[in-house]
DNA sequence: CAGTTAGTGAAGCAATTCTAAACTATTCTG
DNA sequence: CAGAATAGTTTAGAATTGCTTCACTAACTG
């Protein structure tokens, strides 16, 4: 067991240097910016807890006694360390340094927000940013479990644990091979889809139903890429994010919007950098 | 110019080092010997002082996040070195470290102490005892300018900045080449004594004059050995502490006697080991 | 000797840090 | 699922710490 440690404060130990290395307790005082009176208490007090005399008067002045070395050497090495600590801290305060893992649907990472995290990290170009890129229920999965500090998802997934912002909504349209769409909802399909448990299928399927159209699924897929693909081919019809549908189709047919939401830990302590690239993705 | 360090105490960082090892702040608490409150408040005061979000929320536990892992390192390391420091400390406390540097003329050194300093030495192995034989004058003189902590010297020397205590008094006598000594004090003499200068010197030339003999003084040393010689040689007689007057001479007739001080820098602090010392030398 | 300088001690005040107790949120348990 | 137990926080109040100011002592300086 340890025979319980002396309670010394950065302060004092500052106080021991300072006096090392002023000519007088005075100009040691007056360089740290307190009373000769405090510098004086301060000093009794760190001799007394460690038990050991420290200081010899000499006339009036008092100097510090060889046999007091090894407390100095202390003080300057824990200043040191301390000031090490320091500038850790004030360099992971602004984000210039540290760790952040985001994640991101492709959506995000390729479409809406790619300038963003350009700019984001020539800002910060210290800062060890690992980006995801993932449907959302897996980065929720890992929001939760603490392994991503920020995510852009979509919204309306309940989680508990999870903290979500709306960031934008972004339309959700109909691609077809034919250009144009039959007037009648009936007619249209069948379709090729996010896959089964993504939230921006459910979203077109609701739309679907609301206006009528069958929603019969011929072939699925999580890659929009995959989707464009089967549409080309004749498969079927398709309903994706309108950044998504790349050029070759025409506008598209709108018919939902979806949220993409910043998802955080809820309860986890806001991560400099995390708010930094918040505020960044908020624009 | 550092931009003014955090003022973290020991305390603090024991606590974060407290909850990194224990499964619960409580148990961590406990361990300390301290509240849960105090060591909730303590730890976010640390948070607050760094600057750096350090803990996540999981559950109603608290973690530490990975993030904080140079505040953990760097906590465990100033312990450390405190831990160390308060080693040091409670080594020179008790006198079993550390370096101490003592004067004694002669007659202590061979006569009075011997014991004490054997004694000394053996329970204090560790202990840096250095040990200077001089006369009186130059070891006031070192202890004046602090090359030595403490001394035994003859009293009756008034010098300024050096603190006295009496520790003993000793007979000086007379040793004469022949057995006994004349009733006439005028036949006394003449005389083989310390040189002059020495403060016994002066005790013994005093005690004759008191007593009506000559003072003629044919020869002069600082080395008993050398008077004991010069007396044998029938070069003359001696004025010795009985300590010094070796067993050839008969017990001698006491004229006077002397005293044995302690003395140290005055305003100095006291060092551990040397009142160690000089508690010994007390008896 | 008067004036200055270095450091200390006392009083008062503000900040820190503790305990105790009430409180919130979460998890366990029957 | 209700109720108890648990983990940590908050609040109020007391104790401690650490600072400033001011008076003071001792030691240099001219």
């Amino acid at each position: 067991m340890t025979p319980a440690l002396p309670d010394l404060s950065i302060r004092q130990l500052d106080y021991l240097v300072a006096v090392s290395t002023e000519p007088s307790w005075a100009d040691a005082a007056a360089r740290i910016g307190v009373s000769p009176s405090a510098l004086s208490q301060g000093l009794s007090e760190l001799e007394r807890r460690i038990g050991v005399p420290m200081f010899d008067r000499e006339g009036r002045r008092r100097t510090l006694r060889p046999t007091a070395e090894p407390v100095l050497a202390h003080a300057r090495q824990v200043i040191a360390l301390t000031s090490d600590l320091a500038d850790w801290a004030e360099r992971t305060r602004t984000g210039r340094a540290g760790e952040l893992r985001v994640g991101m649907i492709d959506a995000a990472a390729v479409g809406h927000f790619t300038d963003v995290l350009r700019q984001f990290r020539d800002d910060h170009p210290e800062l060890h940013l690992t980006l995801r890129v993932a449907p959302s229920g897996e980065l929720l999965d890992e929001i939760e479990s603490g392994d991503l500090d920020l995510a852009v998802v979509v919204g309306g997934h309940t989680r508990r644990g999870v903290h979500t912002e709306s960031l934008m909504t972004e339309p959700l349209a109909v691609f077809t091979p034919t250009r144009g769409l039959p007037r009648d909802f009936a007619a249209w399909g069948p379709w090729v889809l996010f896959a089964q448990g993504s939230r921006t299928r459910a979203i077109a399927e609701e739309a679907l139903q609301r206006l009528g159209a069958p929603t019969t699924i011929v072939a699925e897929s999580n890659q929009p890429e995959v989707l464009r693909t089967m549409v080309e081919l004749r498969v079927g019809s398709t309903v994706l994010p309108v950044v998504q549908a790349g050029p070759d189709f025409g506008p598209g047919r709108v018919i939902a919007e979806r949220t993409l939401v910043l998802a955080r830990r809820d309860g986890a302590a806001v991560d400099p950098a995390a708010e930094m690239l918040a505020v960044a993705l908020r624009n």
